[in-house]
DNA sequence: GTCTATATTTCGATAGAC
DNA sequence: GTCTATCGAAATATAGAC
């Protein structure tokens, strides 16, 4: 990717941009002035690559949600070699530091901001983002009741409730403005594997 | 209160338009014109009565705040009477009868959305709404575990924990744009309740 | 494609009459 | 307090030169 064209180079930065406009301040409170700005390109040339506003801001979802998964380790974070209480203390430990990371608390903050105007930007974030997560998780745990560790059960059902407990009001603080303190995460995701398996590790595992 | 003045009725349907606009389309989408508009009023009249667009939105949102907590029931949806799975039920359905509804919805939306630019806010929101409903459930919690219900545990812990199961996949669809359906609820809270008690019911209560 | 300059609209906020 | 009318700033989007 040495021979990039100056047009190639400024589309980038138009999408660099944006991004951290978009994800600071929100579709309203973004102007396009401000994205030619910070791109150090003219808006004119925003408006050659994008058609509108609205488009700019679908485009920058569309990627982060891509982007975000790509990057994220979350699937891979479990060792499958290990038990069930290290494997799903991993799999917390990298799905909070995606969940709490600036980047993707802006992303949910403006998808969900604009979510009554544009409802298909909604839908096409939960599929992406939150909804892959949980199937990913599912995936682990089925790997995990065919070794035994786990009782049988709805797999969907409890990859919820895990996810659900990892969140829990760390996330809501995180998301109105308190950032949570690195012990206070861990300790939210120790007492969410305890819990955890109390209802879905088998005998011979929580024995 | 039969005797009020045209201000004052005035004054009551401008917080009211003002209300329905910022809890649909947020701050910044919001214009004082559609206030206006919406209220049957001019916009210098809303002006009178407030100072500017921030000051009218902080009131929104802080008398939004007072009234999900007065009229929820979550508190007191609780039983004390009957079993511990029977309580938690009652207030699972509470909780996330109030926290489903468009208007509790909407009004994290905004509030979620303008935190960067309103912190403040951010906090209020937090203090007066789902801080004071984890305060309840671990009054509950607490009273509970002295009728012997409940084993030792933090107690606090064990009310995030339960809030966060509740709240689940279900919350995040909702948020970003699909109703869940009546089944799909119950059958969370349902769930909710079983892992709850696999790890904090106290023998005698779970046997 | 990219720029400068601008058309056009809409917004927050206010002046002044009543 | 309430209205009409309006100001000035800022927004989206485009025209036209290069």
């Amino acid at each position: 990717m040495a021979g990039k064209t100056l047009s190639e180079k400024k589309a980038e930065c138009i999408l660099d941009a944006a991004r951290q406009v978009f994800l600071e301040h929100g579709f309203s409170a973004t102007s396009m002035d401000q994205v030619a700005t910070e791109a150090q390109v003219s808006k004119a040339t925003i408006y050659a690559h994008h058609k509108n506003k609205k488009a700019l801001f679908a485009a920058i979802v569309s990627r982060e949600c891509q982007r975000t998964m790509a990057d994220r380790a979350i699937t891979h974070a479990a060792d499958e070699g290990c038990s069930l209480q290290r494997g799903l203390t991993q799999m917390g430990q990298a799905y909070m530091n995606t969940l709490l990371s600036s980047h993707v608390l802006g992303l949910s903050r403006a998808v969900y901001a604009e979510v009554v105007r544009f409802p298909e930007l909604g839908q096409i974030y939960y599929d992406s983002a939150p909804n892959q997560v949980l199937g990913n998780v599912v995936g682990y745990l089925e790997r995990a009741h065919r070794k035994g560790f786990l009782v049988d059960c709805d797999t969907r059902r409890a990859a919820d409730q895990f996810l659900g407990m990892l969140r829990g009001d760390i996330y809501v603080r995180a998301q109105f403005g308190r950032a949570p303190t690195a012990a206070e995460v861990n300790a939210t995701i120790e007492e969410a594997v305890i819990t955890f398996c109390a209802r879905y590790a088998s005998q011979s595992v929580s024995a």
